[in-house]
DNA sequence: ATAAACTTTCAATATTTTTTGAAAGTTCAG
DNA sequence: CTGAACTTTCAAAAAATATTGAAAGTTTAT
């Protein structure tokens, strides 16, 4: 198998999985395209390979830069930008995560807030579970924040391999 | 606050957060509902409180159910059926995990399985690069795996508070 | 100041995902 | 068996999301 078909098919494929990740498949196909590519590669060249529109590209682009997942380079003597994955898989999954965090789990957080102080009326039934629902799931959360947290600021794979090893 | 208006409002808050967590709106203000209830809910129960179809209550049930977030249970004497949602947080999060890891593990996985045997053709350099990259992603989702393996099996959240206190 | 080389924007369009509700199916008491 | 009480299905409609591409904006060299 040619490796160039390899990486269309990995494109591909990486697109179809990012839909299930909630992930926009042009940005998940451009970020499978970067991450297999061994050069830097210009907006055109990605519209080019796979095939995109130059607003589609850009705009993806630029949500891959916020993630931190891609970052801009400039070839001297080029006015192009051109682009380049990051590549090691743990610093892209923190990545991942973090960003998820911040938009997935902050708002549950600002809203179990706004509970808090709450004063309920009502069945003195309901009210208590209720109120142990919210506790519970702020209780949650704050765990859940502190093992991403912990998991953000590793900087390495052996904090993982040791831990499994650990706890096997 | 009436007890009954922060229910209503956990709902439509929990249903806005389902999209971001890529749940169908209705099948997370479901699962709010039964959460924020303290007695069984039938289908007809459930269509009346939050305003949706026959259909969709019956189907977002189903889903809800093969997650196992919500069990069926009957009155006896009723034909009807009731519904009660898992109140157990960790347990709903560990369902949540599982159901997630097979929808979106599973696919990166069997497509990584297909590459290792293959033998590649073309630049060496190139080869090089995609070979590593498969490489490192089969390591990575391999220690996922591993990992949620191991939250999957714990029964309760002492072992996370535990692990956060040995690591912080 | 101008033009060439790029990048960014956004309204229109296309695609995908969710929801609906009426009809068909099932179950069970009488 | 029949009808009432429910549940399930699924094609069609609505809503949400993603994509396009032409036009506007920006930057740099001369």
């Amino acid at each position: 198998m040619k490796v160039a078909d390899a990486k269309m098919e990995f494109i591909q494929t990486w697109g179809a999985l990012g839909s299930a990740w909630g992930i926009p498949r042009s940005m998940a196909q451009i970020h499978a395209l970067l991450l297999a590519s061994n050069t830097q590669l210009s907006a055109e060249d990605i519209m080019e390979h796979i095939q995109l529109s130059r607003g589609n590209v850009n705009i993806n682009l630029r949500e891959l830069t916020n993630w931190k997942l891609v970052s801009k380079q400039n070839k001297i003597g080029e006015r192009k930008e051109f682009f380049v994955a990051n590549q090691d898989i743990w610093n892209v999954a923190r990545n991942i995560v973090n960003e998820r965090k911040r938009r997935e789990l902050q708002p549950i957080q600002d809203f179990l807030e706004r509970f808090k102080n709450e004063k309920l009326t009502g069945g003195k039934e309901e009210i208590a579970h209720f109120s142990k629902l919210i506790a519970d799931l702020d209780e949650f959360v704050k765990q859940i924040d502190k093992l991403t947290e912990l998991m953000i600021r590793m900087n390495d794979n052996i904090f993982f391999k040791k831990l499994i090893k650990t706890l096997s």
